[in-house]
DNA sequence: CAAAGTTTTGCACACGATTTCATTTTAGGG
DNA sequence: CCCTAAAATGAAATCGTGTGCAAAACTTTG
């Protein structure tokens, strides 16, 4: 019987499941929704006969009516870097989990969101939109996703205040507690000797790098360091190696370069070992920033502010789901903290 | 007057436009599709008010009509791996280009691909479907998709050909000619002297590694070095690093090894150099598999074969746009080479 | 057993677009 | 200036699902 029914465009109807079990239609719907009122083996009898037709809902009529598309839109510049690349995973798993699918856009990193991006990503509707690029500020998202609730990402230590020129009542936020870590690994290093910090910056347009910056400069200060000797960088590891030779050979050195990623930490490592033929840490000790996947590794077995990515991002899942659930509940701040990793490349 | 239009569910419709262009809502429509005749200057008129109004077409709504929703469905193991990451970079970037969002599903990477998934991920009608999960056979997916129509990756170098059960006259292929950079680097390791080869291989459970061993066997034997050592692995660091360190303290040791991907080659180079205190290359050689963006790092420097992303998502994205715009076009197959990369791990 | 209350059911409409198709407008040629 | 072909237009149908509402079926209670 089940092969007697015509397949319109390869998939199976609701209409066609109702038909085979002999019910309306309005019952397959409520039979695949669990806050409907349906007899039980009613509904179990329509699932079987779904099943057998290989039926599923589809997501986009049941999202026009119901406006909820259950994407989620994240926006990276580069998923093939590894921090990026580890957050999208863990995010994607606890989604899906929560059954939401993770819908990816690529943005340049170097560039503002451009709203092409956004208006065109607006056409798919997602309940929720996860933006890494730099420079983006919550009224950038809200005036193109009007439906949407930002939740904004703070680093309550930097200079950065979201402006309080729009009322917005209702921001979540997730405050990175930097300093901890970033306090951790000035004070090791001061305790080994180091003397003469070099920090190796991010690019000045993200929040998260001149946030961790200033912190660094404040703690310095603190301890009677003085300030850092300023490199700049990209993140990458390239950029890294090449700024780090140019320190020691076109500059005055350091004893101890901080990183404001661990990528870059790889980069001036590799510099400072193959290049410039100084011993870490004996000659000058370095430290990064996130603990990634690679930094146990036995050949950087870097010394790190660990970012926890797990609590990170499930405090996020948390917020987006809790927003979504309840979109005028009040706001509410989660607040995620950093610590020290010790390796080997400190000491 | 744009700020008198009332807003449904906070996002302008095409009703809005029109009523505030005074233009009928088909000649939105129309000024948004590009095949569409409609006047040049109406349609200017209609797409500067839809500016105004931030309006964007509705893809669910869109989709529904049209059949196709411009979503392209990637399953993957682990995208925090750093091949896996590169690849799914690169497609999307390709994808969107297009006019194609990425829609990211999870799975085991142990586990064949579970129907659940797969149900729910056909509710949001992908156009089409990249899976790189390990067992996945393309029967599997196209009882679930109906309407999609499988590429297949295929290593014919290796043991497997596709079943021949189905009739399946439409199956685009991907061949990956895997055997030139394997020779190749054969061929290096044996001119430099290599005579006891381990191959390091992945999950037995996959095609790609289940092929690319296969061709070292066979390449191995007609250079006349017999046999490889053969050493489980899973594709990761931690446990190539162990595996490479029994290799040594429990068996015999080998003179080279060849690892079924890069991440693999670093875990046993790490293994070599700072558990065992061996030297690369000058008392084991090491080559890798993929080339992926951190084997240039200076740390690893690693001799590898080239598995180009670039050309093989190129390849990918154009074999899917075709036969999306034509079902029915003739099958194809595109061909893809791997030719080695000469670092500082063998010699 | 009747009345009142609760659960289940199905009709009809809504969601936001695209696409025929018949009709009107415009353009082109002699 | 008229006739014909081509382009532009809008009304109505359609895609696949969820939901409000009134009627029906069932359950409980007195």
């Amino acid at each position: 019987m089940a092969e007697q029914t015509i397949r319109a465009r390869g998939r199976a109807t609701a209409d066609m499941v109702a038909r085979t079990a002999n019910v309306s239609r309005v019952a397959v719907s409520r039979a695949f929704n669990p806050h409907a009122s349906i007899k039980p083996e009613k509904r179990d009898h329509i699932l079987r006969v779904a099943q057998e037709l290989n039926y599923t809902p589809d997501m986009a009529a049941r999202s026009m009516v119901t406006g909820r598309s259950h994407l989620v839109a994240l926006i990276v510049p580069d998923v093939s870097s590894p921090w990026e690349s580890q957050e999208v995973d863990a995010l994607t798993s606890l989604l899906q989990a929560e059954g939401f699918a993770t819908l990816l856009f690529k943005t340049r990193r170097d560039l503002s969101l451009d709203e092409t991006l956004l208006t065109y990503m607006k056409g798919f509707n997602p309940d929720s939109v996860i933006a890494y690029a730099e420079n983006v500020r919550p009224q950038m998202l809200s005036r193109v996703l009007e439906r949407a609730v930002p939740i904004y990402i703070d680093y309550p230590d930097g200079e950065d205040q979201p402006e309080a020129t729009e009322p917005a009542p209702l921001i979540d936020r997730l405050e990175v507690l930097q300093r901890d870590g970033l306090e951790q690994a000035v004070a090791l290093m001061q305790g080994y000797g180091a003397r003469r910090i070099a920090f190796l910056g991010g690019l000045t347009s993200s929040l998260g790098a001149r946030s961790r910056q200033r912190m660094v400069e404040t703690i310095m200060a603190e301890h009677g360091l003085g300030e850092p000797i300023l490199v700049a960088g990209d993140y990458s590891y390239d950029t890294a190696y090449r700024a780090t030779i140019d320190l020691f050979r076109l500059g005055d050195g350091a004893d101890a370069i901080f990183a404001v990623n661990d990528q870059s930490a790889f980069g001036a490592l590799d510099a400072l070992r193959h290049e410039l033929s100084l011993k870490v840490p004996q000659d000058v000790m370095v430290a990064g920033f996130d603990d990634i996947n690679q930094s146990h590794w036995k050949s950087y077995n870097l010394t790190t502010v660990k970012f926890d990515l797990e609590e990170r991002t499930r405090a996020l899942v948390r917020l987006i789901l809790r927003r979504l659930k309840n979109p005028a509940a009040p706001s509410l701040t989660e607040t995620i903290s950093t610590k020290l990793v010790v390796r080997g490349t400190v000491g």
